[in-house]
DNA sequence: CGACAATTTCGATCGGCGTCGTACAATGGA
DNA sequence: TCCATTGTACGACGCCGATCGAAATTGTCG
């Protein structure tokens, strides 16, 4: 069999559990509104290590919990590769145009 | 005489001087949200005395800077009161669709 | 099995920020 | 002129979060 899926699953929060509050606190620091961007840009899935950020992975495991506590942010696990992608879906249900405009912001 | 403006003058950054991140960390806190939806709420300008927030005087004139350096907020002076309103257009010029996002936000 | 690679967990540190109370300044009216 | 009202400035305190390094977990490949 090729099913070996011992880690513990990911959790997201369900639509209903995502606040607006939870969501800009996620956004409101320059590395995860960094990473969000690069998720954005490349609108496939990224890798931990595939984020140019300049933290520690340590660091970036930190943010990346974050912004998927927040609802932000979807991970799916592949091997010891953890892939990483935007809920824009969800986030364009409950909050539209919130991640349009963080988007646009030249800075 | 009925002039008399011998306040120091308000401070207000300009549109090229607001970024989305500051706006973002603005808006990440309960009381400073609670303000702005307040002010869209009333689409008109509330004295700091006219807010409903659970923290003391000084605070409510912390958070009132805070929103006024990212951005956020304008603020008037007539006489001993100071009203405040929300910068609605240059946000929505800025980062079109975000303030709608977060106001369209049931919590 | 053993080595390596990807990521997480843990513990510790350190700075920033939200909060308050008090004192202070400015304005307008009695 | 004196006082009430409105808001600000300042100092202090406590807590949360961003960061790192080291150790642990999990999976893959020889």
């Amino acid at each position: 069999m090729a099913k070996t899926v011992t880690l513990p699953p990911i959790v997201h929060p369900t639509l209903d559990e995502i606040t607006v509050e939870g969501v800009l606190r996620a956004l409101a620091d320059p590395v995860r509104l960094g990473i969000v961007r690069q998720l954005a840009a490349a609108d496939h899935e990224i890798a931990c290590g595939g984020l140019t950020v300049p933290v520690t992975k340590s660091t970036i495991t930190h943010h990346l919990s974050i912004l998927r506590q927040a609802g932000v942010v979807a991970g799916r696990q592949e091997g010891t590769t953890r892939f990483n992608s935007l809920r824009r879906n969800d986030l364009d249900t409950l909050f539209p145009g919130l991640l349009a405009g963080v988007l646009a912001a030249p800075r």
